[in-house]
DNA sequence: TTTGATTTCGGGTACGTACCCGTAAATATA
DNA sequence: TATATTTACGGGTACGTACCCGAAATCAAA
């Protein structure tokens, strides 16, 4: 484009290093047929004029397709909480389609590991040079990972991390610290009674993300030596009943909890229960932009939702593959979604 | 682009159409040339096929310059608020600079509505394309939007709406719905005494900005039927002094002020009052993720910072100028930004 | 030295659209 | 009717890069 001066072509290099653009282009694009000599003498001259190559005319002449992988799970009846990530997904792909990118989308199920395994297999069987995955089930990820490594596909992870991965990138919220923001909001409402209980309802009790919620949570009352009693109430069993009978017990044995804090989107059975038996004078903290928490949120059944922006994850997931594949530009290893506090007053205008 | 079978180029208009594809490009650009009969014929086939223009061959091709002008306060030393929106500008001149695009920035004192009608003068002078405004003077933009309008030139509106005119696009916050999430929050640590504070300090008492977020702040407790007693505190000098002298007469007429909701990015001022009164039994939210507010946040002498995301908007008011102009994609007419809370504990993954 | 194989290199075409310029056809004027 | 003007239309080139295929140069083997 010779509509900003600074910007040299390949038409530039070649007359430079006195040969043809198509041996810049085997240069740029680290074909064979190159002699070392002459590949030395063109890369010098890229990098003196910093060529930068236009992108529009790159994708427009490449008849090569690049094929994106997305990884994540299925929308359950439990929980529609992965519509949102699957919305930013679906917008991305809008925005880079016209790069020659072809997004396939592979979903397992939450409660199988197997699935996961399968759509992994899967993935792997096909010619994919990037991979956008909620790494849900940890072993089971390492090992695919593992696989994409050795291909060298880059992955990028949303929702939850993997420590100590070679991904490009890991887009999602910093959880220690998103227990610490839940705990803080527990405070609001204590009165004197001064006890709090954390609630996980989930079939495994110790995720390595509910355990970094939980330590945030704890901390923030350390730090603050605050003289608050703190209730572990574990549901294991996430239908309405089991959650019913574990809360009706729960607080007989406990019957001066001021504040309930659920450590993810299930947020909402806990305040039917409150609703049920006419417990607003109960202060809940929950997760997530769910249809079912507003609808509490605002019948001031739950106090707080917190959010960690799901359908940008998505987005900026994929775009990071984007960013690396297409543009060749380098992607922030971490980036840490804002934790957002969404109430009655300003949900309305939240974006996921 | 032929990797996906149900995109079809202009050949294949020309091929349906018996015309050559000069013809078909005069139709898809609204230039002379074509009879009327052949323009039908054509403008058929492009409906019936619902034609997409490579938007990556239509830049390349196209030695068009789009031109796109900024008009926006100068960062000032009482606030550099306006750093946020230009950094978003920025972005997004990045992200669009390879479709052609060139960006020119024009800054005005916002003490001075001479400054205002001055560069909007110089731009409406130059052959720009769109427009993106802080419409801080309402009159003056009024008359500087009137003229973008009868040149055909798509303006957008950031931080602030002037209502009832022809923009392509206002993003901005709901300021009555802010004022009402800054009344709820002024709330979490009212005692007894139910007093509680609105400071504008503000060269200007009754922009129309201020009334909307005042009008909020007064209608939550009005919803809620709460027996709050709201003290209106108008500081119109924004040097230190004024601020202390103002606050100090102030409290010592209300003695019994639980919380101060400050309705712009001036609450630094306010906490550096407080901390220097040690006044930490007052609440106090206010606007503006700025460096000042958040070292009082993080000393705990601000509870709350509302804030809109400034840099979003003026990414987003660039973002929706290429929209129109260059993918020819329909652009919402308001898009709210998010109320969003601020505090202590959130605060260091906060994306503004 | 001759022949065969491999490597290096460049011309040319492609991508889908934008737009210039020349030519033919239609229309207006003398 | 002849001439001048205007309108409609198409061929061709351009944009900057990607990549195929053929030719020339170099290297290896007989």
């Amino acid at each position: 484009m010779e509509k900003e001066n600074t910007y040299y072509g390949v038409k530039e290099i070649a007359r430079r290093a006195n040969v043809s653009i198509a041996t810049v282009d085997r240069v740029l694009h680290n074909r064979s047929g190159v002699s070392e000599k002459t590949k030395k003498k063109i890369n010098d001259i890229i990098k003196e004029l910093d060529y930068q190559p236009n992108i529009l005319a790159s994708r427009l002449a490449s008849k090569k397709i690049i094929s994106l992988a997305v990884l994540i799970p299925r929308v359950s009846e439990e929980t529609d909480f992965w519509e949102a990530p699957m919305k930013g997904i679906t917008r991305a792909d809008a925005e880079i389609k016209k790069y020659g990118i072809l997004v396939s989308t592979f979903y397992f199920d939450l409660n199988d590991a197997a699935s996961f395994n399968a759509q992994a297999a899967a993935i792997l069987d096909g010619d994919f040079k990037g991979v956008l995955l909620a790494p849900s089930f940890i072993e089971e990820s390492r090992k695919f990972i593992r696989s994409c490594r050795e291909k060298k596909v880059p992955f990028v992870f949303i929702d939850s991390d993997v420590p100590d991965e070679d991904n490009l990138c890991y887009i999602g919220p910093h959880l220690f610290q998103s227990g610490y923001v839940g705990a803080k909001l527990s405070t609001y409402r204590l009165k004197e009674k001064h006890k709090v209980a954390v609630v996980n309802i989930s079939k495994e009790s110790d995720s390595y993300n509910y355990l970094q919620i939980e330590e945030g949570f704890r901390s923030y009352f350390k730090d603050k030596q605050l003289p608050i009693e703190i209730i572990r109430i574990d549901i294991k069993d996430t239908d309405s009943l089991s959650v019913t009978r574990d809360l009706t017990r729960a607080l007989h044995d406990h019957d001066d909890i001021e504040a309930i804090f659920v450590t993810n989107s299930r947020v909402f059975s806990v305040a039917a229960f409150l609703e049920k038996n006419k417990r607003s004078d109960i202060s809940l903290i929950g997760y997530d932009y769910l249809k079912e928490n507003i609808d509490y949120l605002n019948k001031e059944f739950i106090d707080f939702l917190i959010c960690h922006k799901p359908e940008e994850q998505g987005y900026r997931g994929l775009m990071a593959l984007y960013q690396t594949l297409v543009l060749g530009a380098p992607v922030e290893k971490t980036h840490f979604m804002p934790i957002d506090i969404v109430t009655k007053e300003n949900q309305a205008f939240y974006q996921n």
